[in-house]
DNA sequence: TATTAATTATAACAGTGTTAACAAAATCAG
DNA sequence: CTGATTTTGTTAACACTGTTATAATTAATA
């Protein structure tokens, strides 16, 4: 008699309840406010149900982490699969790694790490402002200095900062054993394929 | 008489000692783990007094986080000084940017956001490995077809990752008036210097 | 149908940020 | 120096959070 299989149905469904719930929930509220009560409330089952199906809450987190890769994975998959040239690939590759991340906000956040500074945040920080003058003339100073003066300084400013800030935080979640020398190397390969692509 | 300078006085150095205590508990536990309370107790008054120098906890976080914009002003502001060449100036500012990540990985994580996702979590994400493939594979593809064919390809998958994500973080954060396009345009750029630095 | 096993809920513990209501201390006026 | 007033600080609560021990209910078995 497959009572048993039932049981097995069962679950399997209050689970993917759980996860569905939480979705919703974080499409409406954002991660920030998730919490175990309110997906509790949602699937119409009490709390201890779910710590029934997940160990904790960083588990059902760690499930739309998984999730999200997995939607990445099969974005990059499906961008470059007739495209010959190397180069012409790794451009598609970039823009899809690129729409994913906007079209699955909520993905690419928990994936990366929840707290993202919120605009408003960042505006009241008037520090920023003099980094942005700092970083930003630096790159001015070079394309004044190049053939090509025309270039547009805020882009390239930009395009820096997004560089470094990208190189440091993929380097301090995959501190491995990796010497520092080698993550010194990733930087000044960075920056000076950034400068000769200024300077033509 | 000087009574009403003396309690201004008294009451900034409870606040001095309110950011004090935060900053130790941070360094013994981590952004995550602070709370009022605990600084309440460090501080040997009780919470409300908090409150009243500081609107909220964010207000606090939002303290630490000027005063690390301020500590990276400083070292850009000192890394380029007295060189003149701009290639160089700017190749001196990456790395004091980087070095000031590094050596105040706690004001940085604040400053970009916290949650940083810790090398253990990450390594129990195995879609992140056929992450990584996927993304090295086609840098390595790049590089075979190109005239430096003995380029380290782990070294440059780690910039590209880097410049992508950074781009993205960044962007998420200034998603201000700016159209699409511009934001596509940054993309392009980036991606066009990297291969245009391996292809030399 | 009675007994045993699986399932679900109640209620609590130990935290969190935040604030209203109250007590103590310091200052000022007479 | 005493009494009223303002400032300062504390207690205790509210509304949450994740997590779990205990108890009640339901379903399957003998």
């Amino acid at each position: 008699m497959g009572i048993v299989e039932r049981k097995q149905r069962q679950r399997e469904e209050v689970r993917d309840g759980i996860l569905r719930a939480a979705w919703a929930l974080v499409q409406e509220e954002g991660w920030q406010s998730l919490s175990i009560r309110k997906i509790a409330d949602a699937i119409e089952y009490s709390v201890p149900v779910i710590y029934s199906h997940f160990e904790n809450k960083d588990a059902i987190l760690q499930e739309f982490t998984k999730e999200g890769f997995r939607k990445l994975n099969n974005a990059l998959d499906e961008s470059g699969a007739q495209e010959k040239n190397p180069a012409a690939g790794l451009m598609l590759m970039a823009k899809a790694y690129w729409h994913f991340a906007f079209q699955n906000k909520e993905y690419y956040q928990l994936m990366y790490g929840l707290g993202m500074p919120t605009c408003e945040k960042v505006r009241q920080v008037p520090e920023l402002s003099k980094f942005t003058d700092l970083l930003h003339g630096a790159v001015k100073n070079l394309i004044t200095n190049s053939k090509n003066a025309e270039t547009d300084s805020f882009l390239k400013f930009h395009t820096f900062w997004s560089m470094l800030h990208g190189l440091v935080s993929i380097n301090m979640v995959e501190r491995t054993a990796c010497p520092d020398s080698l993550h010194e190397l990733v930087l000044e390969d960075a920056v000076r394929g950034f400068i000769k692509n200024i300077q033509d």
